[in-house]
DNA sequence: GTGCAGATGCAATTCGGTTGCGTCCCGCTC
DNA sequence: GAGCGGGACGCAACCGAATTGCATCTGCAC
């Protein structure tokens, strides 16, 4: 998953990248949080994220949030309500936001992001109902739990 | 959604037979709650079925989450995680339980289920993992809210 | 009717998330 | 490069859903 202390500067330097392109102002918070999205393999709670960049800058709890909620807006991230009632935050890994599939581990909690759905969820709604977004969720264990 | 006062008697008798059926002492609380989620037709909240079953025996707070925790686990009920942290049970119709779909309006909350989900559920997860449930949640407009 | 495991009620606590507000600083302008 | 203004940050207090501990009560088996 990385580690603060030696996350790649590549993904620092992505995530600076990614901020700007959306015409927001560059502040420490906003790219340590960010590169601590692209830089992890499934998705964070905000107490993981806090936790991953504590040892570099220290960034307040709310701003965090704050950053987080931001990112969502942006369309930089996207956000998983979990069977723990917490967010998981994972960095959009693209604009394609496709009907959007994610596996939780129901022991660990584990969150990961599942590529290409087989399935065109052609969901029957009751007349009158406007569909949006479709979210997908197995949950099941995961390869370390089972 | 039905009126607690006037609960129809038989959501009561229904809610008796099916907490005995389930092996479970049969007490007051129990049979108010189930039959409010019986007598519902959507998704309820700890705090809407709390005030549904308000004016006729007071049922404590922590009640209410005990028995619906208990309904949840025999399987009488089953809840989901929305959008805003909050849990929201329904009465399992049967108990045929398969791949399960809801709709949650983004404007109101409103939850409901929607049965017949032609969802071949051939989602791909990653090697070594085991799925064992699958969650399909539609989010957009209600018929009232659109 | 009696006994007791299990259910309930009450109070206090936990915890994820939010809000208000004063201060700071990014980035535009001159 | 200094000034400035609005947005971002940090701190502290707050909120509400859900949980826990414990004493009391009760459904129901005998």
């Amino acid at each position: 998953m990385g580690n603060a202390t030696l996350r790649p500067p590549a993904k620092a330097a992505a995530a600076q990248r990614l901020i700007r392109a959306a015409g927001e102002r560059l502040t420490a918070p906003r790219t340590a949080v960010l590169a601590v999205l692209l830089d992890a393999k499934r998705a964070l709670t905000h107490h993981e994220i806090e936790s991953a960049l504590a040892p570099g800058v220290p960034v307040d709890r709310v701003t965090v949030y704050r950053v987080l909620d931001r990112l969502v807006t942006l369309g930089l991230a996207h956000r998983i309500p979990g069977e723990d009632r917490t967010w998981r935050y994972v960095a959009s890994r693209d604009s394609s936001h496709g009907p959007h599939a994610h596996f939780t581990c129901s022991r660990c909690g584990k969150t990961v992001c599942l590529e290409a759905v087989a399935t065109p969820p052609d969901v029957k709604v009751p007349r009158g109902f406007l569909p949006q977004k479709v979210e997908l969720t197995v949950q099941g264990l995961c390869a370390s739990c089972h």
